[in-house]
DNA sequence: TCGTGGTTGGACTGCATGGTCCAGTTGTAG
DNA sequence: CTACAACTGGACCATGCAGTCCAACCACGA
């Protein structure tokens, strides 16, 4: 591939996109190169001249994309959670991106179950992802603790853990009944760990 | 098909066992028929006259399976739960299905995202499953309700849902990392509502 | 103007997979 | 023993898919 053009970057990140919907839409498995090929006007040679390594370097360039997409539609709150109502900002914004945009999956956490198994290299972007995710509410949740709101003795780290095991979760189940409430009460129960003080 | 003899119904749940290891293992898309006949030593006919729908139906009958088979690996303790000592057999006995045998995996969660978008009927099925589940937790919530143990004012089926949306969502951080502490953090946390008296 | 390298189009191949078909076997009821 | 229905084996078909290949097309610097 050596260098890229302004044209390449432009068309390469086209393919990135659509594949990204389809497979939110549809899963690894039922995306097809053909179809990505089809909705971006583009061939067979454009997406093996990007993506030599073929789909699965494709799907691998996808999560790299939706992960920091994913943390990009929560700025700027993610980037505070020092207040009780910065955390009730981030928590709007993220169930609108999720319910309100139509997505009702998790582009990340959709990518989780299906390559655990079958892609170990794509396993390990998404756990990137998490981390990085992880890393965020983290900080978050260590300021409110900073702040009194948190019980001092309480790890950051796994109540940063539970909150996101409650969005993704809340979206399992949320996603065959197309309701949001059951991820509006995992993530709201779960934020209640940031209003025990001792 | 009309009638089933005991030969005919050991061999078809034959298959429906091992399918849902493979899916389990590998997902729906990474299961193929060839390799359900080759593990089960049957034959693509035999496939096809226990599931005349084809994958879909065999799919089906899995998921409804696995449904039940989940339930049975939480009894006794699921239709008691009316104690905070039978909700921690309770969480053992689920943690050790998981992770203790291998699985790093919900056989009905990982069908759900995978489902939702590909296949209507499918998603029914497992809704259900998340249905018969999320019921028995509520029973558990309104018996330590009516112990005293849960605020009154709260509702008993979010916070069922907000305990299954736990393991699901912990399942599926545990799952890349392979590494249970995800899982067990959100499941205690989601469980601390059993422990906030008015 | 010419050439080089990134870029694009689309035909083609090989393979895996879901699904069909029919012939043969086993079990069992009368 | 016979007949019928459940059951089993495996060859076969059609299709959809990832991946290959090569020829053509820009864009831009020399």
């Amino acid at each position: 591939m050596a260098e890229l053009t302004e044209r390449g970057r432009r068309t390469r990140q086209r393919i990135v996109e659509e594949t990204g919907r389809q497979i939110l839409a549809a899963g690894i498995g039922g995306t097809s190169l053909d179809d990505v090929r089809a909705a971006t006007l583009t061939s067979k040679s454009q997406l093996f001249h990007y993506f030599p390594g073929g789909k699965s370097e494709l799907v691998r360039a996808v999560a790299e994309w939706e992960g920091a997409e994913l943390l990009a539609a929560q700025e700027p709150h993610v980037h505070d959670l020092s207040t009780r109502s910065s955390w009730e900002a981030w928590r709007a914004a993220l169930v609108d991106y999720y319910i309100g945009q139509g997505r009702w999956a998790c582009p990340i956490g959709s990518l989780a179950t299906e390559a655990a198994a079958r892609d170990p290299e794509l396993a390990a972007v998404v756990a990137g992802a998490f981390g990085a995710w992880a890393d965020l509410l983290t900080a978050g949740v260590r300021r409110m603790q900073e702040a009194g709101a948190v019980r001092t003795g309480a790890d950051p780290r796994r109540i940063a853990a539970a909150i996101l095991s409650a969005i993704q979760g809340g979206l399992v189940l949320s996603q065959p009944l197309h309701d949001p409430w059951p991820l509006e009460a995992a993530l709201d129960q779960a934020l209640h760990a940031l209003d025990a003080p001792a």
